[in-house]
DNA sequence: CCGGCGCTCGCGGTTTTCGGACATCAATGG
DNA sequence: CCATTGATGTCCGAAAACCGCGAGCGCCGG
């Protein structure tokens, strides 16, 4: 059912771990942001979100100081990252997910049980990695901060090298 | 997949031919209006153009200036519906066929093929009988304007009596 | 012969239903 | 210690069902 359409500002910007595309509203929200080698998968999260044909991309340079705000990330001001303004479709589950995820402390991990026990889903373990990967803004929100377990990594969406590189980043040994 | 909340507004006030709830945004828009007798079917239909538990009615007196006009319409002034101020959700299929309603001048009517030839999807018949039954905003749009190819009043969501009973008030024969 | 009635079927968009996939985890057994 | 197996919750996509129709056809009675 479709509403109204979403116009966007798109940036991309070299990063240690590869270009990253950073997605904005007007107001200076993030809204999305992934690995340009990871497009395809991008467009269809946003297909989903936003239905079919109801989003579009304008180019445009740094919109909200955003990726300003990740340059700092990646140069080593970790926290840069914490109070970026991020906005989010997806479902009640999704969201609260998402938001839960924003309260892991750099340099910390939880397990995908401890996340399900903390969002007060108990037994939606499962449900909860399902909605990790779906997360349309890695890096900021910190979906990388989960993990198996037992101390694997399992999976990420941009690739486990990516998270493994994360996690070094931010002062977890692996 | 929601979004964000829509709280309108409502009123009540009741017609020769029953009482009727009258929903407006607050730019003034008309959003929804149906019969008191059918508030269940209508709760139905925001649930789906809305999305469930994302909408919400505050009562108000006359909101936008459309009761009364609603109120002129019945009392014999049948152009005050003409120039309403409307606004609906729904599919871009659904839009077309309500948008084309409007257009069907008070005192006439067509069949559901014709409607159909005018949005031109010449064979999307019964389609458009379903759009038809979806309309939010009954009267005002006036579905009641159309019937079967045969002159039967075949169906309508407030009733057929009601059907014939706006059609006479319209001038239409029956 | 003609008109009317009722049945059947094709039509197309939307909604609902259903099956399976999945970034898990704990409990087993080798 | 590693591999296997069930229990588990959510969501997506395909498929089926649903209908505010209409045309075509056969049947029947004037």
């Amino acid at each position: 059912m479709p509403r109204e359409k979403f116009d966007f500002l798109i940036d991309r910007m070299p990063t240690p771990a590869g270009e990253m595309i950073v997605v904005a509203d007007a107001e200076g929200n993030l809204r999305v942001i992934d690995w340009t080698d990871h497009e395809d998968r991008m467009k269809l999260l946003l297909d989903r979100q936003y239905g079919r044909g109801n989003w579009s991309l304008t180019p445009a340079r740094d919109p909200g100081g955003l990726s300003s705000a990740m340059r700092r990330y990646f140069k080593g001001d970790r926290a840069a990252i914490d109070k970026l303004p991020v906005k989010t479709a997806g479902t009640p589950f999704q969201r609260s997910v998402w938001k839960a995820l924003r309260t892991i402390k750099c340099g910390t991990t939880i397990s995908y049980a401890e996340l399900a026990r903390r969002i007060g889903r108990p037994r939606a373990v499962r449900a909860v990695g399902l909605a990790n990967g779906q997360n349309p803004v890695g890096v900021v929100v910190p979906c990388h901060r989960v993990i198996g377990s037992n101390g694997s990594l399992t999976g990420y969406g941009g690739g486990l090298p990516r998270k493994k590189w994360l996690l070094e980043h931010e002062g977890v040994k692996t």
